[in-house]
DNA sequence: GTCGGAATCGGAACATGTTTCACTTTGGCG
DNA sequence: CGCCAAAGTGAAACATGTTCCGATTCCGAC
């Protein structure tokens, strides 16, 4: 256990640092380029070292698996994409009318790279990489409790949240999947928002 | 193209079929018996062919992938889990409560053999097996409008159904990636059951 | 500037899912 | 009964994720 695997690494702002960190983006971008076309199969961990000017032993001492890899790369892109829509917020008037435009439009930024996104979903079955799955969840959930209130997320917010981060995940891996359109991602989380925040528009059908 | 991976086989009932059937059952439950112990990681397809008595090329004409073989006995398992619910159904007065008892203990039974549980899941993520994916969300979904009322579903509890089912595949995938406990799931399960058929009961703090 | 250890490299080796192939067995059928 | 196409066998070959290791380079402390 030296540096990239574990945490404390070398005192920030040094050269190591600065080569390091420029080491593990060229790995992440490498990965990201693959899955741009291709998707999961298509990152393959030679190639990925050999497109980030870096050898295979180190691209797994930044990340412990091809699933890591992925799933790291997620949480970058979500974080972005929160970031995103943090910058620019929701119009709507009601919570779940801000809910289901934050969802649509997290979803439609997903799918406007669908290879790279199914790379990312299909690392989420992996075993072991619990603390990023976990933080991917995390950051789905945040997106949702920061757009329904002003103040702090009720109890009844965080369980509304978790509810539709666990149905934008299962769509996800639906749409991904081959099993769902991919404007079902989209139509679930509108169905699930409207039920969860019934927004007394007119009902399902 | 023969018989086992497409559909019309043989005739039925001769010896062919027999043997084939019988052929597909060894493997399944070889499968199941490697899963138990040690989940998707002990389930390698050398050792399947072997305990099944039976080639390697065999178990592949049988299931195209590692992923698909333990979908197929997903599906299985799922519904002999829809079966044994449907054989005693649950006995809450309210909609709520029969799905609430139905989605327990099907949790309840897929968390009795939590490694193979977790080998199915883990295949989830498959991709080109989409067919056998759809199925066994169609099937959850079936298990769970069938107690809600007595007549046909509405399209609103086809909505509910759906995304609670959404919602039970999620939080499987957090417990069997070990990012929640096993407890949470059915925990999720009564927050999001109460959240879409709010029973009446205290709310959700 | 020199030294020591950590990081990286290059590449082989290993593990396991998947494919292939030549050969043998089997079951349906004339 | 005897034929033959389909199914199954056994084993090797392949593809790719992961691990290992000796040689080399790089960084920071002195």
């Amino acid at each position: 256990m030296t540096t990239p695997a574990t945490s404390d690494g070398p005192a920030p702002g040094t050269a190591l640092a600065r080569s390091q960190a420029a080491r593990r983006r060229r790995v992440l971008d490498a990965a990201l380029r693959l899955a741009e076309r291709g998707g999961f199969d298509a990152v393959q961990m030679r190639d990925v070292a050999t497109e980030a000017n870096v050898a295979l032993g180190t691209v797994y001492r930044y990340f412990t698996s091809k699933e890591r890899l992925l799933l790291e790369a997620m949480v970058e892109e979500i974080e972005a994409l929160a970031a995103r829509l943090e910058a620019r917020p929701p119009v709507g008037v009601t919570p779940a009318a801000r809910v289901v435009e934050v969802l649509s439009r997290g979803t439609a930024s997903l799918q406007r790279h669908p290879e790279v996104t199914g790379a990312m979903v299909r690392a989420f079955g992996a075993a072991d990489e619990a603390d990023v799955v976990r933080r991917v969840g995390e950051i789905m959930t945040g997106i949702i409790t920061g757009v329904m209130h002003h103040g702090p997320p009720t109890p009844r917010d965080l369980a509304v949240a978790r509810t539709l981060q666990q149905v934008w995940l299962s769509a996800l891996i639906g749409w991904v999947g081959g099993v769902d359109e991919p404007s079902r991602v989209v139509a679930d989380l509108e169905t699930a928002t409207e039920l969860l925040l019934g927004d007394g528009e007119e009902p399902v059908g």
